[in-house]
DNA sequence: GCCGTTTTCGGCCCGACTGTTTTCAGTCG
């Protein structure tokens, strides 16, 4: 049973609750118990068989009860509580809880007064406006309730990064350009730079917010307004949810805070706040009646003792801790990065030349690139074979010369994406591999092969001396393709012993090794390449800041990095 | 259900907007 397989059983216990009108706090504490869960880099289940509950319960927010239901979890693989408890209601019924606007008390009054247990029964029963003899439904509440089904299925909750910035970056752009606008950012889970985004959050200075809100709802391509107050508003653009929220100049900063959120790292903070007599909310940070502070977001984090922490940590993921103690990590930024270790050309399925790769490469200020073009058994047309790899040499070695009058120190290396077959063998022999200056190894097969097999597979693969990087470790696709099931500590270790570098591809639908998997190579003392998998040269500019982002979020710091550091560095760190 | 340099019991973050309400519950973030 994985960590994730016991968050999902307290989530879904909170689910169950939240329906019955179980204590909000107790619905909490299971919801704050699962976020725990999920962000564990131990496994759970060992810990469990080692310590019992007593060794739980040292884990924050878990506390006798789950811990006991821990216990049993791993022992049973079952927990009675939860099998209980869904036996008393439909799981249809708790999908309902995805829609927009409906929420744990509106589901509960339609099951009991109609018996509706499926979105299509609320649909039906809503067009019908079966939902107006319910005390405290309207004809108002039946049209939100079609609105929130429509955009449920139009998106189904969330969208990537990579969509959503774009959108959000144009929405700035427009409300800018009114005078009465003094400031603006985005917030929200896109300033944390989350791989995915359930609606665009703006902040917005003005002292005319009236003003703001006109010109936010009536934006080009506003689909529908959902809420439009005084200082709130809240729109569908593009498919997207987006609110906007306007403050004055005194209260920017904490209401910068406020809405960056997460929302469990806010709820710390201002418990923080109430211990030492102090409210904490988004106009500011208040000691009764008199304001100290909030006009930058450092008040917010100075006021609780807590040094400042970057956006992209703000998880409740132990940053709080770290504040405590001031050692909140220095994190990598964009422009530490010396080189692109995974890189496509025309030789395989990329679009621009090895010389066009390396120009490109030159004006990011890289002194490096990999061209990794795929092996044979990825069935791509063009990839490389015994016959290609003297001629791509080749040419790599005549694009090398050119540079060499150039008082910038840059050099293409010449690399393969080698496929990790699922008989563990590797697409070359030994005797190929070792004549590229990096190998990177990659699984693109067989992904349904079971946990055990598959990471023997990848472990095999990195104690091959010839192999220097694993790309993207998990193999997932973002909102397309789950993650293979491999033993991420046993990858961890094997990575340590082995010297293997693991990869944190950028592209934004991989995104692969997640954030908490970097937090984990980062405790374990494994080294990071931040790579692109660029297949042409605009894309490896222009997708690279995710992965720096996540990188951030998985609290790397240039020294865990690879690709911060020099040529001579990197040719050093390749096993052979 | 969790937690404790005010507590082993009694707290648990805080506010905007909506809709159906005559004073507030529900939802959201």
């Amino acid at each position: 049973m994985l960590n994730l397989d016991i968050a999902r059983i307290f989530n879904e216990i909170a689910d169950i609750f939240e329906v019955k009108g179980e204590n909000a706090f107790k619905i909490r504490a299971y919801r704050k118990a699962a976020l725990t869960i999920e962000t564990l880099t131990q496994d759970l289940k060992v810990i469990a068989e080692r310590g019992g509950v007593k060794e739980l319960k040292n884990i924050p927010g878990i506390g006798e009860g789950i811990a006991k239901k821990i216990v049993e979890i791993a022992e049973t693989g079952d927990c009675k509580k939860h099998r209980e408890l869904k036996q008393e209601m439909p799981s249809e019924l708790l999908e309902l809880l995805a829609i927009p606007r409906v929420g744990p008390k509106m589901i509960a009054k339609v099951h009991q007064e109609l018996g509706i247990t499926n979105i299509e029964e609320l649909e039906q029963a809503a067009r019908a406006h079966k939902l107006e003899g319910i005390p405290g439904f309207g004809a108002k509440v039946e049209e939100n309730i079609l609105k929130g089904i429509e955009q449920y299925r139009s998106y189904q909750g969330r969208v990537l990064l990579s969509k959503a910035l774009p959108y959000a970056e144009s929405i700035v752009n427009e409300l800018k350009k009114l005078d009465v606008v003094e400031q603006i950012i985005i917030a929200g889970s896109l300033r944390r730079m989350r791989e995915t985004i359930g609606d665009i959050d703006i902040l917005v200075v003005s002292k005319r917010p009236s003003e703001v809100m006109d010109a936010f709802t009536s934006l080009d391509g506003v689909e529908d307004v959902i809420a439009k107050g005084t200082t709130k508003s809240s729109i569908i653009i593009n498919g997207i949810n987006a609110d906007v929220r306007v403050v004055e100049a005194v209260s920017f900063g904490a209401a910068a805070h406020y809405f960056t959120g997460s929302k469990h790292h806010n709820v710390r903070i201002r418990e923080l706040g109430m211990k030492k007599g102090l409210k904490i909310n988004e106009y500011g940070i208040f000691r009764g009646d008199e304001r100290i502070g909030g006009e930058h977001e450092e008040d917010v984090f100075a006021s609780v003792g807590l040094a400042y922490t970057p956006p992209e940590l703000r998880e409740d993921r132990g940053e709080i801790e770290a504040a405590k103690e001031n050692r909140i990590p220095k994190l990598i930024e964009l422009s530490d990065l010396k080189g692109d270790l995974h890189v496509h050309t025309n030789w395989s399925d990329g679009r621009d030349s090895i010389e066009e790769m390396a120009k490109a490469a030159l004006a990011l200020g890289y002194e490096y690139i990999a061209v990794a073009d795929h092996s044979p058994a990825v069935g791509i047309a063009g990839g490389l074979n015994e016959e290609k790899i003297p001629k791509r040499k080749e040419e790599i070695e005549r694009v090398n010369t050119r540079f060499e009058g150039d008082r910038i120190q840059f050099r293409v290396l010449n690399s393969v994406e080698a496929d990790i077959k699922s008989d563990f063998s590797m697409d070359f022999s030994d005797e190929i591999l070792k004549d590229f200056d990096v190998v990177v190894g990659a699984v693109h097969t067989k992904f349904s092969q079971d946990r055990e097999t598959m990471t023997t597979r990848i472990v095999t693969a990195m104690e091959n001396p010839n192999v220097d990087i694993i790309a993207h470790p998990t193999g997932r696709l973002l909102r397309k393709r789950d993650p293979y099931e491999v033993d991420m500590e046993r990858l961890m270790a094997a990575a340590k012993d082995t010297g293997t570098v693991l990869e944190l591809n950028s592209f934004p639908t991989r995104l692969d090794l997640n954030d908490i998997h970097c937090k984990m190579a980062k405790d374990y003392g494994v080294l990071i390449a931040i790579s692109t998998d660029a297949h042409d040269a605009i894309q490896m500019g222009a997708v690279i800041k995710y992965g720096v982002a996540t990188a951030r979020r998985g609290w790397l710091e240039p020294e865990d990095v690879v690709n911060t550091r020099g040529l001579e560095y990197v040719l050093k760190m390749v096993k052979r």
